[in-house]
DNA sequence: CGATAAAGTCAAGCAACATTGACAAAGTGA
DNA sequence: TCACTTTGTCAATGTTGCTTGACTTTATCG
């Protein structure tokens, strides 16, 4: 599971820690989760996909 | 986080026991996920919508 | 009614997700 | 160079997802 969360990311100008904040988690979180230490919650999933306007299937890809 | 697992099953006529074999996950997780005991992981939900044949926003809603 | 399948549920355990707090490494800019 | 921000990472802890095995309840059908 591979994700476009760094470059969804710069094209806002958006720190991880802005992200996380956003998102109402942690910024160690966001990091993992960049760095493919692990998936997130398919709620946190939802909530990634209405934040950049975009539906999961673009955001999250199957590796 | 609500879900039409039980329609989309009753639609194929299938047991939960069908759909958790598909799945490859036991019969025990899709009850309950079914019955809203827990939500799907995100590669989880992948599988589900890619054997349903739609996006996972049309399975998964949010409550 | 009686048999079988399907659905619901519980407990115990393991794996995965997410947290806080801390620290080091790397990048940015005055 | 020095200060500051950002990113990466670790440990410890708590919560959620998923498992097997067992059991009860509900539906289906001869």
């Amino acid at each position: 599971m591979k994700n476009r969360l760094k470059v969804l990311r710069a094209e806002r100008d958006w720190s991880q820690g802005d992200l996380a904040e956003r998102l109402e988690v942690s910024r160690q979180s966001v990091n993992a989760i960049e760095t493919g230490k692990y998936d997130p919650s398919l709620p946190l999933a939802f909530r990634i996909a209405d934040l950049f306007g975009l539906p999961i299937e673009d955001i999250f890809l199957k590796d």
